[in-house]
DNA sequence: GGCGGTTCATAACGTTCA
DNA sequence: TGAACGTTATGAACCGCC
């Protein structure tokens, strides 16, 4: 009486071990079909159909698994286990001979295989899976695999090595254009899709619009990456505080959101008076050559930087803020404007307790 | 009679194992409760959810043990305790058979049990951990418990002969070695044990196995980092607990203070995978000429990121920290690093607020 | 779209130690 | 005894070839 091993799907436990996303669409509850009502493609969740029924566990099944009809975890159960050394039984002299066990069944040896149970024995499970057809022959030997990894690991090199190729060269003529030579009507050389390539064709969002990674040029993508205050937020909306939204709008987009803004500066900050002074036009010099053994986002790093200063004029140009010579050295020496590839935030660091949170965002 | 409770296995439970995505949801309520009751420390103390309670005594629960969802001394009672003789009570004949008396109830043979009286009855302890629906026989046999911790152990050993044969080799090179002879261009310059000097041999999660901080070349090492949500998570499996954090960044800090810190980036987020692609070196380029019409200060500045780069080693030169070209450009390009005059806290601000102080530390 | 494989977070076993 | 942690099995989600 003690001893007694039932089969340990025989009491019937309603307890659902784990709601499969599968049997949870299939069973559309009022939360999960608000939920999935709204995306229409149901692509993304699942491929296939899923109107099929494991014949071992009696989980959704999708397809053919090794000549079954199956779910995905008894596909991949039977890859794992089809070649583990099966014990029949403690009472089997087999197990003396093969001198290890793989697999015993701790029950009867006729569990019952479900939903639930499925997890309690692998010797039963593993089977039924064969007793119903599942063949092992289908499984790929390792040499196969490794034949397989290796043609898609030298695929993703190749690709990703043309790609490189293609915004070298691109980059390599954009610094190397005289200035008689006219500007290709380009202007956005480099675009957003290129650098984050991604396959699908819709935003990060899920909002299909189709405006992110698309076109947005290498100043959108940092401008929008600094101005978040989380990489994951969407594109379209960056959720500050409503007020700074609003504020920020006016200033923004009357003219190119490329352009940093700079903050007012306190009155009584530096020394006014310089400000007054007439603007001294000094030589103009040559543009710079940015050396291309540096990484390819560090040249357009600076070229950006570069970009913001008005050699012609003299000045700091920014849209309609206009910073002289002075007052940016005088701001520079003050400490307050600094490059952040020199601040100790950065690349070196002062603090001892790391917070990476609080430093990039 | 004795089997009396409030509700042993006659109502349905409808505890999901695992909550999916669409009951989760529905089951709002139960989960934002569990999450903001505890804190942010003792969230990180424990892995897994931890919102379920015990059957049996009514602790906190983290999943199922045994096929009931209990606590963890439950699930350490039931195992050591299921395989032992029960006497139902001085009256059945079954002790006279056993001939001892493991278990059994100082009190009337109905305790309740609870967090508090669950230490004081054994017999009735484990009585309803069998009642609810533990089994005894999914706990691993005594040869079951044999097989698997000499597997553990014969791996351990594998591991650290291997590392051991390595090392061998390298040292047998290094004094073959003539001394005009030069020095093999190693594929891996600086490794990991290197980065962070480990006295210990043993990996930092106490397994020893041998694997950590021992010969990831730096482009693992980052691809890892960028993999993992968290730079002090174990090479092993993505736990954090706060000892191990600041252990980490100890030893961080101790070695190189320089090396960016890296904020945990989300998981969809970029082709992680190109990090493990090979260096292309790009072809070396002339000294940068920096416009003299630009603010001394800025020429100072730019002069300055500039000095940051070894042209001449294609690298990105930090201490001792050699980072190429792509994973320089993987990091721009996830905006984890980026100079500060594109960042808006300087140039741009979301504030209508005069705060310099505040904008600029 | 079917059907092989891989990835990776987590569930759920075990052990350790105070 | 139970909190904490090591280790493996599991399965959902995805990739890529045909
Ligand atoms: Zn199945
Ligand atoms: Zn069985
Ligand atoms: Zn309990
Ligand atoms: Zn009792």
């Amino acid at each position: 009486m003690l001893n007694e091993r039932s089969s340990p799907g025989s009491n019937a436990t309603t307890t659902s071990r784990r709601t499969s996303v599968c049997s949870s669409i299939s069973e559309r509850p009022d939360s999960c079909a608000a939920s999935t009502s709204g995306d229409s493609n149901s692509s993304s969740k699942k491929r296939g159909s899923g109107n099929k029924i494991c014949k071992v566990c009696g989980d959704v099944s999708y397809s053919f698994n090794f000549n079954l009809i199956s779910c995905e975890s008894c596909k991949a159960f039977f890859r794992r286990n089809a070649f583990k050394k099966v014990s029949i039984g403690c009472s089997s002299k087999i197990v003396i001979y093969l001198n290890y066990i793989n697999l015993r069944c701790p029950f009867s040896g006729n569990c019952e295989i479900n939903l639930i149970s499925r997890r309690f024995c692998q010797k039963c499970r593993l089977d039924k899976c064969i007793s119903l057809g599942m063949k092992k022959e289908l499984i790929l030997s390792e040499e196969e695999r490794e034949r397989k990894n290796k043609m898609v690991r030298d695929k993703r090199i190749r690709i990703k090595k043309e790609r490189e190729l293609v915004e070298r060269k691109k980059l390599e003529r954009a610094l190397t254009r005289t200035e008689n030579e006219p500007e290709p009507k380009e202007e956005k050389p480099l675009c957003e899709a290129k650098l984050f390539p991604v396959n699908k064709s819709e935003c990060c969002c899920k909002c299909q619009c189709g405006k992110y990674s698309q076109d947005r040029s290498l100043e959108e993508i940092f401008s929008s990456i600094l101005g978040y205050p989380n990489l994951n937020t969407s594109p379209h909306q960056q959720q500050t505080s409503p007020q700074q939204i609003n504020l920020e709008a006016n200033i923004l987009t009357s003219a190119t959101t490329n352009i940093p803004t700079i903050p007012p500066l306190p009155s009584n900050f530096g020394n006014s008076h310089l400000l007054n002074e007439k603007i001294s036009p000094m030589q103009q010099s040559l543009p710079t050559s940015i050396p291309t053994s540096m990484p390819l986002s560090a040249q357009m790093a600076i070229q950006n930087a570069l970009a913001n200063f008005n050699f012609q004029q003299n000045q700091y140009q920014n849209n309609n803020l206009i910073m002289n010579n002075n007052m940016f050295d005088s701001l520079m020496a003050n400490g307050l404007i600094k490059p952040l590839y020199l601040n100790n935030t950065v690349f070196g660091t002062t603090q001892n307790q790391i917070q990476p949170m609080d430093i990039m965002y």
